[in-house]
DNA sequence: TTTATTTTTTAGAATATCCTAAAAATTTTT
DNA sequence: AAAAATTTTTAGGATATTCTAAAAAATAAA
């Protein structure tokens, strides 16, 4: 239906908006997809005419309807793939994203709701990112970053803000995992560094304020 | 490290010269690829500049030692998807090839093993084709069309050599799968249908010459 | 073995996507 | 509010892949 290189754009398009709201710019565009800024004047001209996205000369893009249902499937194909990247076939949660980036452009029509049914409905990828179902809703979860939780509260890894090989390496490293509880022992305030206290492996250890900035705890349930 | 094309050429080169040895015709790549003559003149001329095939003006294209090790690559990811899809995902057999021959293309270096260990390392696909190791060595199998057998004899269903939709859903509808057991009870001189009788469904019925050239039986072991 | 037919290649062009360099518009600074 | 800096677009071109029409070569027929 779409090629490969109309549903990245589509895709960034949509990561970037839902980021800032309002139109997005050329120039985060060409940043998102490592292009030059003329490609992406050239393919949001071309997504404007065939009304998958909104377009005025100097002002940036913005998602149609029908643009964005079409990225919110990509999200959902590329998250599922993701899981099935990491549950199924045993890849670390570092290494999924480039796989999924290939598999997300598969087209078949029931293939993706096949492989979520063989998954279990998974609401969540392996980083912790929600994936919207079939009509396209999204999943809420209570969140946030665990830069902001007070001292002495306990809490659950439940994301990343950062999808970087090194930091993942690093959590794992460190022991850090979806679903890890942790404890807040103190706030240093100089640095505003962590002392974190990890729950079942019964262990402290420090965490930068740049990693609990991007990391999304949730509140035990 | 090659597009989608060039692995498309590949297979189909690979494809056509296990049938009839020598180089493979022009005429004969652009009929199973679907495309002009010119294209595949334009293409093969390209994979010959990158040393995967061998092409002389006029008398057709042979793989390199390197082009057979991609396509033999190639056909293993397909038929490993396509177990995949069938087992994994429960899709019919008939509606498995337009997927993996998209899935194929996903480059990755250990996802195709991963994904083998996961089916436990099958060595036939849902249509009975073997499935080349990951040193490029294909199965072995004794197997003969189901029209050469003798009347008399029982056999196992152990492939298809046509793929079509079409037959596929007929053998459906007639209940003969891969590994159903049958007996040729009587062929019949005028038209050379066969009497089979389904050994486990205890069922008798009858198949025309052209369906039993398209079937392929092993022995009971 | 010359002629006719078929196959293959060359020539020239279209589309999709990307690029660099220069021009135009917008935003920021003074 | 004019000048400077930044961003975006236009212009023109490159590559990969495909096509149709015409020319060249190979094969088949007379």
């Amino acid at each position: 239906m779409y090629t490969s290189s109309e549903e990245d754009y589509l895709k960034a398009i949509l990561k970037l908006s839902r980021k800032e709201n309002g139109p997005v710019t050329t120039g985060a565009l060409a940043t998102e997809l490592h292009t030059a800024a003329p490609s992406v004047t050239d393919m949001i001209r071309r997504l404007a005419e065939k009304r998958l996205a909104t377009y005025e000369r100097y002002h940036g893009v913005q998602l149609t309807d029908e643009g964005l249902r079409i990225a919110t499937a990509l999200v959902r194909r590329h998250r599922l793939w993701e899981v099935f990247l990491t549950e199924k076939l045993g890849f670390p949660w570092d290494a999924v994203h480039e796989v999924a980036e290939q598999l997300e452009h598969v087209q078949h029509p029931d293939l993706i709701e096949r492989l979520d049914a063989f998954l279990g409905y998974p609401r969540f990828d392996p980083h912790g990112d929600p994936i919207p179902n079939a009509q396209g809703v999204w999943p809420e979860r209570q969140r946030q970053l665990l830069s902001t939780v007070e001292v002495g509260v306990q809490v659950v890894i439940a994301g990343v803000d950062d999808h970087s090989v090194t930091f993942l390496q690093h959590l794992d490293r460190l022991g850090i995992n979806l679903g890890t509880r942790i404890a807040v022992l103190e706030r240093v305030e100089y640095d505003l560094s962590l002392y974190i206290h990890l729950v079942e492996q019964n262990r402290d250890l420090m965490l930068s304020d740049k990693a609990a900035r991007s990391l999304f705890v949730e509140p035990i349930n």
